[in-house]
DNA sequence: TCTATGACCACAG
DNA sequence: CCTGTGGCCATAG
């Protein structure tokens, strides 16, 4: 069984999974790892995202039908990557759908799991991450 | 083939 | 509350 079909196996499942997630909500990539029975993989579900596709490419799941903007890091801050203002992107989008992003002293954009956060039949483990 | 890298995470000190 | 460590595995060069 070749390694590219079963990676294209976890994409889908990562992006169906991700568009599970409510408007107006968030959950970790940690979370979508162990939804999907993989609790040890939540990389992959970050390299998924990375690669998903335009919308103007024509494929199913792209960055308009995936919510990609409601997955963010374990402690409720939006990760960065290479691409500067990529994380300004992700938390205006947040913002649109009515979920507040509070930025710290370093600049880091957190949200607060409490209130925003998506974690059906299980926590986060953390619960709790708030700002300062 | 082999190495390096990375939208992560839990656990130790 | 820090920083470090080990684990994970698809991609890129």
């Amino acid at each position: 069984m070749p390694r590219s079909e079963e990676a294209e196996w976890w994409a889908n499942a990562v992006y169906e999974a991700i568009q599970e997630v409510p408007p107006g909500k968030v959950t970790s990539y940690g979370h979508i790892a162990r939804l999907l029975g993989e609790p040890q993989r939540p990389r992959q579900v970050g390299v998924c995202l990375k690669v998903l596709a335009s919308p103007e490419s024509g494929s199913h799941f792209n960055s308009n039908t995936v919510p990609w903007q409601r997955i963010i890091n374990s402690k409720g801050m939006i990760s960065h990557r290479s691409g500067p203002g990529s994380a300004e992107r992700q938390a205006e989008a947040l913002a649109q759908e009515g979920v507040e992003v509070t930025t710290d002293s370093m600049g880091e954009m957190y949200v607060d799991f409490s209130r925003y956060g998506w974690f059906p039949s299980q926590l986060p483990s953390e619960g709790t991450d708030e700002q300062p």
